[in-house]
DNA sequence: CGCGTTTGACCCGCGC
DNA sequence: GCGCGGGTCAAACGCG
């Protein structure tokens, strides 16, 4: 046990130091019986019934579930665990997701019972977004350094699909873009797997006003990768010079404005999970609802998160494009839209997305332990 | 020279 | 078993 903690303080020293990281907690987690995907009685937990889970054991998994909240949101200061149940929840019940979109909140029917198994079962985290281009002014930023590793044509479509993967040599987060068949300036970029670290966006000490244009700008300066430094990142669509299989105006611009609805309606601001350079005003609606005010508190610590990591800075930082994103989805994957505001009045654009699975990557925790 | 893209070849899963 | 299609590899190439 002692022999992880130090072995997090050397391979995530920035975490451990910035976060406070309490040894205490850690213990008890560790120590707690199927929290982490793979370790010791994760069968036993996932065996458990909802309603065992419900009677006999609702202290104790409420205090796992508690706890390894506490550790997700000290760790990567994003959506919690209740946040995922949210979602998963939100999927069990069936609820329409025009439901969502018109009341901003979400509304559980069934309780959720935090699965591993079920969790690693579902652990493709793939989910699509259709953004939409409007022009070439604009550069994506999702936060992310992506590498080309290849180009395919694919069948009934013009337009080829090319693969890329997070630069990072811990992650193994890939996307795929490709243009819209019916749309041709509509890029489809299908995200898979969750990123094992920090976007650059989060070291980002000031926000810029101007996302698109400002970030870019500022990424021009390309620093070397070093995840703990302060300086802003490049990412895919910013650094990397355009797809061969991608036109000029492929070039994909942070959403922005425009669709901030549910702003007013009920729906909560994001702002708690967000970077604290992230757009104020943008709203988000996770798969499952918006993230409510609890959960902000869990999600103050640092800025990146969980959800960050599943949804692209381009819609964290709105600004030009239309970003529409759409479950790709497979039978686990729940509905969800994310309409998205941001404070650029010249523009609008809306944001929605779905991921595949909105499980919580329980081998970031396996990977940190 | 290092990093990223290009591109043909190869691998693998799936349907027939 | 075979063919097809999607995904990945890796050598070559380009760029700053």
């Amino acid at each position: 046990m002692e022999e992880m903690a130090d072995e997090i303080s050397s391979k995530y020293p920035w975490q451990h130091d910035d976060f406070g990281f309490g040894e205490e907690l850690m213990r008890e987690l560790l120590d707690a019986p199927s929290l982490v995907a793979g370790g010791a009685g994760a069968d036993n937990y996932s065996s458990s019934s909802t309603k065992d889970v419900h009677k006999e054991e609702v202290p104790a998994a409420r205090r796992r579930d508690s706890m390894l909240n506490k550790l997700i949101s000290t760790v990567y200061s994003g959506p919690t665990l209740s946040d995922i149940e949210s979602a998963l929840s939100f999927t069990g019940a069936g609820a329409d997701p025009q439901q969502l979109l018109d009341g901003h909140k979400y509304y559980s029917s069934s309780p959720v019972v935090f699965s591993p198994d079920k969790v690693l079962s579902k652990m493709e985290n793939k989910y699509t977004m259709k953004i939409k281009t409007c022009g070439g002014s604009g550069l994506a930023d999702d936060g992310y350094k992506w590498r080309k590793y290849g180009q395919k044509s694919i069948k009934n479509s013009p337009n080829p699909r090319s693969y890329y993967r997070c630069t990072n040599p811990r992650c193994n987060a890939k996307k795929q873009v490709e243009r819209a068949v019916d749309e041709p300036d509509t890029l489809v970029v299908t995200y898979e797997g969750l990123h094992l670290h920090y976007t650059y966006s989060h070291f980002l000490q000031h926000p810029t006003p101007a996302p698109s244009a400002a970030a870019a700008a500022a990424a021009a300066k390309k620093p070397k990768l070093h995840f703990h430094t302060t300086a802003p990142e490049t990412t895919t669509a910013a650094t990397s010079p355009t797809p061969s299989s991608m036109p000029p105006d492929g070039t994909v611009v942070p959403a922005s404005a425009g669709d901030s609805s549910g702003d007013s309606a009920g729906g909560h601001n994001a702002a708690g999970f967000l970077p604290e350079h992230a757009v104020p005003n943008c709203s988000y609606l996770f798969d499952g609802g918006f993230i409510g005010d609890e959960d902000r508190m869990m999600m103050t610590s640092g800025g990146g998160g969980l959800l960050e990591d599943m949804v692209p800075l381009l819609v964290r930082r709105p600004s030009c494009t239309s970003v529409t994103t759409t479950a790709t989805t497979s039978s686990s994957g729940s509905p969800a839209t994310a309409p998205v505001s941001s404070p650029s009045p010249s523009t609008s654009s809306s944001v929605s997305w779905t991921p595949a699975s909105p499980y919580i990557d329980m081998a970031i925790l396996s990977n940190i332990f």
